[in-house]
DNA sequence: TTAGACAAGATAATCGATTTTTTAACCTAC
DNA sequence: GTAGGTTAAAAAATCGATTATCTTGTCTAA
């Protein structure tokens, strides 16, 4: 796998000993960010996050200067750091580009993938499942949701493609996790994860793309409607 | 404009005085890994490139952790940064990914330019002719050819694809700046930069993405051939 | 009253030195 | 000879302090 983040940003678990501070915190504010933990729009102050990650100036900075690269962060010269505005035009465009881009990865994935993928697939759902059913709507769940989209397309053959959906994801969930939960949606939502693999497993390409639109399509509505009521 | 990057990443000439040392270094940086200054796969000596950029360590090391998060670099935790391996399969899954974003983003930018950006256009391709006509092919010529893409997708309103397709622009072209020139086929490809031109100002979207889809195709082949004399 | 100048405090950026980790050379035991 | 272990040198990461820049509040002059 051609990887360009450092290990830390593909790791999928709390980093180990080897990691750098540096990078441990890259992750733990990347989570934040992603997880809204910050107030969109607001100045970054650098010496209370020294004091929340209890890290130095040298790492913290070089870990805002990765997140400003990657696009959850806002650099300015001089100015330090802020958290990106939240925008309608935004939203749509970030949805917009999920349905293009991992519209294309799946039907390429489904192209593509192999049998171990298959049953990667059926485990992922099915972790995932257990989170559903145990009501775990919280950090646990995200992750398994975050990889099971991410097995999905992960045989699409495009390291860069991958590279783009995750980023797009990271956006996309900056506003779907806003607000508290929505259970009716989130429970159609959530069906729709196991019809997407019963597809994948057909190797129906046309009918799992028309799917995964209208998954990111009901996603995007919850996140707009959060952000609405987040205005 | 929704932006991420610092203040000069953006700029287009050389960084003003405002430019902090990490922006300015980062934006040589770039230049030069774009430009095959490096030898792919070699290790960044850190104390060297002090000397090379002239400045300290602190804004070197926030400038690589950029380059890194952008993915002109490759940061393994606790080994310092490496200028990443090129590889057959990675030039081809940019030049397809080229391929989809920039015929997407021309289709767009057919629909909604208006009558500024059609001057914008004639302007950008009349600059890159004169660099043409001067037999220019260094510097100032690649960075009025950026320019030219960049104008020639700007109005299909998405920020994501336009940061996405200014990033697979920075790779396909660590490949395409391998060698020396190729007159010939460079001669092709600049008679085809008016074309598109042409095509767009007609709004003839499907002839101009018919058109960019030979470009790149094109610009792959000459990509692709340096890469296999430089091995 | 208000635009502009100034000074003081706060914040960002950078530097030089220190600590930690890796790399490579060498040695020893088998 | 070679695998495994030890150590010295090199490199990466981090720290603490300094310097540069911005921000805010206050004062002055029109």
């Amino acid at each position: 796998m051609n990887n360009y983040l450092p290990t830390s940003a593909k790791s999928v678990g709390p980093v180990g000993p080897a990691g750098t501070a540096s990078s441990r915190v890259f992750d733990h504010l990347r989570k934040d960010l992603v997880g809204g933990r910050f107030v969109a729009g607001e100045k970054l102050a650098i010496n209370a996050l020294k004091e929340r990650y209890q890290v130095g100036l040298s790492p913290l900075r070089e870990a805002l200067n990765r997140l400003a690269a990657y696009g959850l962060l806002v650099q300015e010269n001089q100015r330090g750091f802020r958290v990106p505005k939240l925008s309608r035009d935004e939203l749509d465009d970030i949805a917009q580009m999920r349905l293009e881009m991992e519209g294309m990865a799946l039907e390429r994935a489904i192209a593509n993938g192999d049998s171990l993928w298959e049953a990667d697939l059926l485990a992922a759902a099915h972790r995932l499942k257990r989170a559903d059913i145990t009501l775990d709507k919280g950090e646990e769940w995200e992750h398994l949701h975050t990889q099971f989209h991410r097995t999905l397309v992960a045989p699409c053959g495009s390291v860069w493609l991958l590279r783009f959906i995750e980023q797009l994801h990271d956006q996309f969930d900056r506003y779907r996790r806003l607000g508290p939960k929505m259970p009716t949606i989130r429970q159609e939502l959530d069906e729709q994860h196991h019809q997407l693999v019963e597809l994948a497993l057909q190797r129906d390409a046309k009918a799992a793309r028309e799917l995964m639109d209208d998954h990111i399509h009901k996603s995007y509505e919850v996140a707009l409607k959060r952000y609405q009521e987040h205005m």
